[in-house]
DNA sequence: ATCAAAATCACCCATATAGGTGATGCCCAA
DNA sequence: TTGGGCATCACCTATATGGGTGATTTTGAT
């Protein structure tokens, strides 16, 4: 198999369940198992960490995969699409609840299945692992600079460090810190530290 | 107009742009703008704040939408979904580093296209709330679980809320917060919140 | 119906953090 | 040469946070 990836592929026509592990297998990606019914689906879930899960709305004429959907959010951490020949608005608004990564319209175009799984499975991995504090980002949206000591100060309190520590790790005394931080605070107007991730955060 | 949600679509092709501005309107959504060129559209991005961006990558046979995309990582924070007919991987895997809610090949299907908005919009909204937080992925890693209201007060130490301000937010007294942080500090083993956010970010 | 866990709240105390003011030496550019 | 930004440190005060103990009510599962 040329991907680790394995894909859950929910469906309950067989055509187009076929046409679509046959795409999957085609692009390079393992199709992890066909399920045709929400039960299935839930038994192979509970055995099975798949990487992403393509699900039919409509089985059986039931909204059964959102209920999927429901329980993947609830009970597992694994990125999904939905594939439905059902857009209304309705219907929309009850699968977007479920915080899907994407939502693809039948027939299905594969150009776009193709490029919303990648997308998916990046945007994915990287909500989840999201960790750069990058001093010129933040600067960018500064008007008056943080400078590389104090960001050094940012960088200690991003990692948990109390301002003694910060002291230690940078050779300086704690006053020194503390000054550091108090011109951190008023560049990005902010009064406490977690305050200044949630900004930080906001600015990468 | 019956919607506040104010759309920017730049496309180089005046007909599909028409075409998408058209279906746009349609749905209810506000056009904030058509550009034609990379320029144009990092003007209007510099002046003005759309709901969200419909990028088409390729203007006038250059990647130029991937550059506003990076502009509009960089600069702003607003989701943008990609909409070329370019597929190929290598194209792809440019257009998703930066970051897009979506990527839809030409021709458009208007329907994919009504899903994504609808679920860019939301998921946007939503991941500037909770930010990446996810209760049970912390929770694989503990041995003594975090409930649901102890999630709500690192929610809000992670959007830099101070103890009064989650007493607010979560309609308890400030005693049961503190009650909760000391518990949380004791499943996660930590001292303080920076120590804590550190902790979390590194079991996410 | 009963038990355990979760959620709620109240104290107290010690420490860390935030905010304010002031001061020194250094370096670099105008 | 001079002034502004930067880095360094001290001292003071007020508030927020962390840590300990104990207690009641609610909730959920068996």
């Amino acid at each position: 198999m040329s991907s680790n990836i394995n894909i859950l592929v929910v469906e309950d026509e067989p055509i187009i369940a076929e046409d679509i592990a046959g795409f999957l297998l085609e692009k390079g990606y393992g199709v992890a198992e066909i399920c045709y019914a929400q039960e299935d689906a839930i038994d192979f879930l509970n055995q099975n960490n798949p990487d992403l899960v393509l699900l039919d709305i409509n089985l059986e004429g039931n909204s059964e995969g959102i209920e999927i959907a429901k329980y993947i959010s609830k009970n597992k951490n694994i990125p999904f699409i939905f594939l439905t020949s059902y857009t209304d608005k309705k219907t929309i608004d009850e699968a977007k609840q479920t915080h899907p990564m994407g939502y693809i319209s039948k027939p299905i175009d594969f150009n776009s299945l193709f490029s919303t799984i990648e997308i998916s499975l990046f945007n994915f991995s990287k909500m989840l692992m999201n960790g750069n504090l990058d001093l010129d980002k933040i600067n960018t949206n500064l008007l008056s600079k943080i400078t590389t000591k104090e960001f050094d100060v940012i960088k200690g309190i991003y990692n948990g460090r109390n301002n003694k520590q910060i002291a230690e790790d940078t050779f300086v005394s704690v006053n020194t810190v503390k000054t550091h931080i108090k011109n951190i605070y008023d560049k990005l107007n902010v009064h406490s530290r977690s305050e200044l991730l949630a900004m930080v955060r906001s600015m990468i």
